[in-house]
DNA sequence: CTTGATGCAAAGGATTTGCACAAAT
DNA sequence: ATTTGTGCAAATCCTTTGCATCAAG
């Protein structure tokens, strides 16, 4: 049986392979860690971590210290809406542009993933590029506002 | 002698009456913190503040509660670059749009404000309001990369 | 005067670190 | 066997709060 790159022991062999590779030891909780975010496919923060690995007996400091390993070694991103940190994973063949939404009236926090917009933001980049003579390697966009529910009922 | 709205003393007043009509007293504290940001006219961090108005005797409670009350009245914005909270002090005439920039290799923040831009981001969010269904309020912008400088030298 | 604001110090929450033990190479 | 990772608890950093005092309306 052949491993997909695509499949969840495709991706998690591609990280652990990664971190192999830059000196790191393959542990259990790291699998885990990887296998939550790989699973949920969204941002998580590490209270929500902590709530998902406490059971397997992981520690909190083991889950801030492989966040962070994770975040400098470019698997995850740390994204901070309202104050809060959350963390992403970042997989290689994506781009480098994260959208999110958060309600100002429910706290309901969205992740925004459209093409058309993609376009419209490498424009963007541009001008900021040659105006302020930069070099952006990532993009972090966070939009405040409504929802659709809250929108009706305010 | 009359007071511009766009002057220092002008735009302070402004606040201080914004203050005031919201059931708020005007202290010597409230006017430096204001002055502050008013002079500088960019984000400043707690730390920042607290240097600057330490030797005026000014406590760094005070500071960060009336940073709060400040977020709170919509006078100050609070920014997240990296992990670190900045404010930056709204404009009544200015749009809910903010864009940084944060240099990867020095550290580097710049604030981009740049009209073309403006006309990009409306066209983005239109596209977000429709496709999600929400209404957007405002916008934070972070882009990641290499300034000036360091483009060259690296 | 009465109420709200300040400074200080103590408390809180999130994150990091020191250390002894356990797991991976 | 050696090195790195883990769990626990203590330490640290940033921010908030309680309380006695002070200043504004």
């Amino acid at each position: 049986m052949k491993e997909d790159i695509n499949s969840l022991n495709g991706k998690l062999s591609f990280f652990e392979n990664l971190l192999y590779k830059m000196g790191y030891k393959s542990t259990g909780q790291r699998t885990e860690i990887l296998k939550e975010f790989l699973l949920s496919d969204t941002h998580l923060s590490v209270e929500q971590l902590y709530e998902k690995l406490r059971p397997k007996d992981m520690g909190l400091a083991t889950i801030y210290r492989n966040i962070k390993l994770f975040t400098d070694v470019g698997i995850l991103k740390e994204i901070n809406i309202d104050g809060n940190n959350y963390y992403e994973i970042i997989c290689p063949d994506e781009d480098l542009l994260h959208i999110h939404f958060k309600c100002k009236n429910c706290g309901y926090i969205m992740d925004i993933d459209e093409d058309p917009l993609i376009h419209l933001i490498t424009q963007l980049n541009k001008i900021i590029e040659n105006d302020y003579d930069v070099q952006l390697s990532s993009t972090e966009i966070v939009y405040y506002g409504l929802c659709k529910n809250c929108k009706k009922n305010i």
